[in-house]
DNA sequence: ACCGTTACGTTAACACCGTTTACCGTGAAT
DNA sequence: ATTCACGGTAAACGGTGTTAACGTAACGGT
């Protein structure tokens, strides 16, 4: 380990030298070059990617240990780049309506998955969960889970919707709950009041299950144009989000949503 | 076109001739011998396939057009074996049961996906629908679909639980409803109660969600070995189908087919 | 019973894939 | 100025789907 580069307190900024600048240059390139691989709805390998950089297959492995670790890497960057747009369709809405917020960022995300379903399949419909995957651990690519678990968080304190006590839950789940895979601002809440964790698992069982169900287009095709199935999966969610007064306007709100990305 | 075999009235069997017996038998012990690959979890490939069955790729250009069409081929015999399956769990059911009977299908459902998930991968997470595909169009590998159907159509004529009016449904739901894409009852439905679709779809929704969400592994991992996940969505949509009371019944029923198969 | 046609299988080859090996120039560090 | 790890190359191995050319055996009609 060179603790190389002078003037540098112990703790201080890693102090990037132009080698790793330059390294981490590259990196980013190839995931870059591999999304635009997917874009172009090409397929992605190694030699598509280095030839795109003007490069041989076998230098990428100075980068990259496998060809699958590749793919987990432009999972990951897919996730971050998807979540900002989910992020921005939430600020849309104004601030002081947590609910509108939610439900822009989950139709975006419908949008954006029939838009790009090559990138949805990537990260969502992968073998994620090794079998030697400890519980416990942290889930990979979980920035967008993050998100809509803010933004519901943000729908709870507004209208404080009734969430199961904690020593109610079975045992798998309170332990779960007790100790979040996703990170978020569960971690901030007393012990009493994680029971907001299972309504949030329960919703993004939901809003994975009608998006995947579509992406993979396993209902009518009619059906899946119109979006009516996304839309009436949020007006039943609604109401245990308190939100049963507010459901007509959402899901109108989405429904204008889904009708002009269309 | 040989009008062949001698005493076949117009509109007979086609009376297989041994070339076609044969061919059909080849036919399918392709398709079986896919079956045993992915069991055993080598990867699917002709060359493979092929060699189990002692001959070499190329002659299997003369039963299957291309990979992808015997991928097709395999994903459908699996949805049949599978759907199998589900029915006799549901037959471990009394016959005047049908709520039992649809529980214990769609947990064999759940427990099948899970024990399978590449074969589970390969019938539902797949690009089912091209984008040529005009819509109306019956689905493939909808044998599964339609026994779930069936199921809860029993279900309906046991509960009378509520069903949306045909007229209330948004257009697009309605005339998706009117013209189902998967085949069993609703055919002889009176229009009037094509409603019922509409429920079935969002059930399907609810299934296929969940239990996508618990193969593809992207939820915390000691719930989903709990289960808990998909016996919460079977105790939400319990009251939708008119069995608020059974609910509790229909879970323990559900948690303990979950327990002994694990 | 013969013969032509058709179906079914082979081998060889092409283009692509992930991956490993051996080699080598350049640039940074001592 | 020398050393040496880093980042690149070309070649090669075994694998894939796929096509072309070729043989052979079985069927159908006369």
């Amino acid at each position: 380990m060179p603790a190389s580069a002078p003037h540098s307190g112990p703790g201080a900024a890693p102090e990037p030298t132009r080698r790793e600048k330059q390294r981490e240059a590259t990196y980013a390139e190839i995931v870059e070059t591999s999304l635009v691989l997917l874009r172009e709805n090409e397929d992605l390998s190694l030699r598509a990617v280095a030839q795109r950089m003007g490069m041989t297959a076998p230098a990428l492995y100075r980068y990259v240990g496998s060809y699958s670790e590749l793919v987990d890497l432009v999972a990951l960057r897919i996730d971050q780049a998807a979540t900002v747009r989910f992020a921005a369709a939430a600020d849309e809405a104004a601030p002081d309506d947590p609910a509108a917020r939610l439900v822009l960022a989950v139709t975006e995300f419908r949008t954006w998955a029939m838009g790009s379903p090559r990138e949805f399949s990537l990260v969502f419909a992968h073998p994620v969960a090794e079998p030697g995957c400890r519980p416990g651990e942290p889930l990979t690519a979980a920035a967008s889970a993050e998100l809509f678990t803010v933004l519901l968080h943000d729908v709870w304190r507004a209208t404080g919707f009734a969430v199961p006590a904690v020593e109610d839950l079975p045992d798998a789940v309170r332990t779960a709950v007790l100790d979040p895979a996703i990170p978020g601002p569960q971690h901030l809440l007393p012990e009493h009041e994680r029971g907001f964790g299972w309504v949030s698992m329960q919703g993004w069982a939901q809003l994975y299950g009608v998006v995947a169900l579509e992406v993979f287009g396993h209902v009518d095709a009619r059906l899946l144009a119109s979006g009516e199935l996304f839309l009436s999966t949020i007006a039943r969610f609604a109401p245990d989000l308190g939100l049963a007064e507010d459901a007509p306007r959402l899901v109108a709100l989405a429904r204008e949503r889904i009708a002009a990305s269309s």
